[in-house]
Order: C-alpha cells, then structure tokens, then sequence
DNA sequence: CTAGACCTTGTCGCCGATGTCAAGGCAACG
DNA sequence: CGTTGCCTTGACATCGGCGACAAGGTCTAG
C-alpha cells in the first residue's frame, strides 16, 4: 500500500502519516524507488493512532499502544503501559472535569447576579 | 502608577499588560517621557481581565467586559455583551463537559476491557 | 515524448498567552 | 560621572497537530 492509499482508508492525510513516522509510531517499508510501503498491520496501527488523537490523546501518550499491536496484540490496551496510560488519561480527564464544573457554577452564579442586577 | 507597580498589584507581567494594551484592553496615560501611567481604574480592569483569563476567556471574549468596567459599572458583567458572552461560554463549557464525559465513558469501558482480558 | 498523478524531502504558517532577550532612553542616588 | 533600576519598542521562542506549498523524482497511460 502506498502513502496516499493508506491515508484514506485510514481517514487522515500523507502529511499525518510521515509526521507520525517522525514521530516514531509508523514504520513503513521501502521500496527501491524510495517510496513507503504499508501493510495491513500498519493501516491497524494508523486507525488506532487516529482513535486515540480524537479522544485527546497525545502522540508519546499513544506510543505504548502502538508498541503493544506491533507486540502482535489484537488490541493496544492489552499491556501494561497502555493500562498505565489509560488510568493517567482518567485521572486527567476527571481532573478537567472537576475544574470545568467548577467553572460552570462560577459562570452560572455570575449570570444569575447579573441577571438579577439588571434583568434583560 | 507605573507599569511594573501594575504589574505586582495585578499578579501578572509587563510583558502582559502590554500585550493587552496592544490588543485595546488596556489603556494608560502616558507622561512626557514616554512612561505608561496607571490609575486605579485601569487596576481593576486589569484584575477583570486576570480572573476572566484564568476562567478561560480569551481576550476577545474579555473585551465587553472591560468595556463594561470603562462605561462606569461597578461590575463587568452587568451589560448585555458581557451576559451574552457568559451565556456563549456557560453554553460551551456544557458542550466540554458532554464530551468529557463521554470521552471518559470510553476511556472507563476501555480500561475496564483491558484488566479483564488481562488482568494486572 | 508528454501530461498527469503519484511520490520524495524540506520549509513556513497557524493559534494564543506567555517568557525572554536585546538595545536603548530616563531617573535617582552616591 | 557612573551605577542601578526602572522604562521603551521589537523580535524570537514555546507547544502540537495540521495545512499548504515548492522543487524535484517516478511511474503510467495516451
């Protein structure tokens, strides 16, 4: 599979892909002319990078998980590292949870007043 | 009041105050030398846009407020725009919230697979 | 042979609040 | 006069995923 084939059957651009190999999460063959060869295990690894990044992941947070298909599990969460990740992500995600709900009563309140203040 | 007297009594930077004052937030006087000179009102206004930043305004979102302030009112949220605004942002950080928290539904269903394929 | 579609690498820009450095003017004190 | 500490403007860097373009190599169909 070429560049351009891979990016759209995994949804996202040639310029993700060669990003994501800088980055170290895409390693692709290459052919004699110099163009990159994917196979179906790297279009896996591309759809779980894409899964992650709109969940809100960052590219070195999605590292272990490329690392555990590439280890030849059907999922990238099966590790250790991956679990570790996941539980971090949690506990950030409920963090910005907790703040924003915060914030929301603080916005609510300063609505409320100046609603009372001069109601419009 | 000089910038850098400003800057203390506001918990911020000079860097910062001029960086507002370039984008129309904030605007001192100057003295013959060139110098910015501050009064008290510019100090609340510059605590307004402090407290507003850290909520998670930005400045665009800020301005009405500021110019809620200027117009003479005690606070900067009693003027249509502001209210407006704290109605737009009261209405994203609901939309952030949802999405949170189904981001951390995934996240949960996620771990939880994980440790019951191979529990650690 | 050529046009077009693909590939290669490399570079620049974006967003937005903020830090930091540089070169120079001004003020106050010894 | 010199030093110190404030002020001035201006410019560059940061973070991170991404778009967009340029200059050139490669391949394929007509």
């Amino acid at each position: 599979m070429l560049i351009g084939e891979l990016a759209e059957q995994a949804g996202t651009s040639t310029r993700m892909l060669r990003y994501y190999e800088a980055h170290g999460l895409v390693r692709p063959a290459r052919a004699a002319n110099g163009y990159r060869r994917y196979d179906e295990a790297e279009l896996r690894v591309v759809r779980e990078i894409r899964e992650l990044l709109a969940v809100g992941f960052g590219l070195d947070d999605i590292r272990p998980f490329v690392a555990c298909l590439r280890a030849g599990n059907p999922s990238g969460d099966a590790c250790p590292d991956s679990v570790a990740v996941l539980r971090r992500k949690l506990a950030e995600v409920d963090d910005c949870l907790d703040r924003l709900g915060t914030v929301r009563r603080h916005l609510q309140e300063q609505l409320t007043h100046a609603l009372a203040t001069r109601p419009q």
